[in-house]
DNA sequence: TCCATATTTCATGTATAATGGAAATGATTG
DNA sequence: CAATCATTTCCATTATACATGAAATATGGA
């Protein structure tokens, strides 16, 4: 993962209402939320929704997909993954071996 | 980890400096490094860049210790952990039980 | 004590991000 | 095709974060 991404990202969810909306979707899995949904859940006016949504999908941290009238939201937990990659790589002062087994169990089933 | 130490980890990390300041951290290991050659390292100001370890130390990410002069900073590999766990807990919609040994294994030698 | 070095604190101008009202778009229903 | 619902876009205001110059603090050495 490139560090402009990482960035992004770290932005991203560095925001309360956006951290709220990303961690909404990784609980409800699979199935997602619609923006009506997430915005009634959390309180929010729908237009705050919306920008912080597209926030949060050019970071690649939410999918999206529509479903009649609503649109439905997605967690990408690969971008997670990744994000979590990036910050643990290197670690321990060019020790990779050390900690390299570790991360590769940062898989989520989702 | 509550909430808002999380989205405070979150803003510190999210800045293209503090970013590079916390990974050197990473990768110096328990050696850490010099407020002084960081600011070296990194080409940045002396000031520049105390006001960012400011913000990593409140953030908890990094700790320092005076030596003689200088002072040295050290990344704190557990709070980068306990930011991971917040990020992953109740993922998969409300099943934990699927990511939690994942998780239990997000541990640094650092 | 006086000076040099290392780092931090303060004050400020400027850029960036956040919110929310109003209007626009896209999709379904009658 | 009009009406309605869900969501997004546009825009203006306000708030926040940023880098920097200058000054202050703290340590070690002559």
């Amino acid at each position: 993962m490139e560090k402009s991404s990482v960035l992004t990202v770290l932005s991203a969810l560095a925001h309360d209402t956006r951290l709220d909306v990303f961690r909404l979707l990784v609980r409800a899995g699979p199935e997602g939320m619609t923006a009506g949904s997430l915005a009634a859940t959390l309180d929010i006016r729908s237009n705050t929704l919306s920008n912080n949504l597209v926030i949060l999908s050019a970071a690649g941290l939410v999918r999206s997909a529509r479903e009649g009238r609503a649109i439905r939201y997605f967690a990408r937990m690969e971008q997670m993954r990744d994000l979590l990659g990036f910050l643990m790589e290197d670690c321990c002062g060019g020790q990779p071996e050390l900690c390299q087994p570790v991360l590769d169990q940062i898989t989520c089933p989702c």
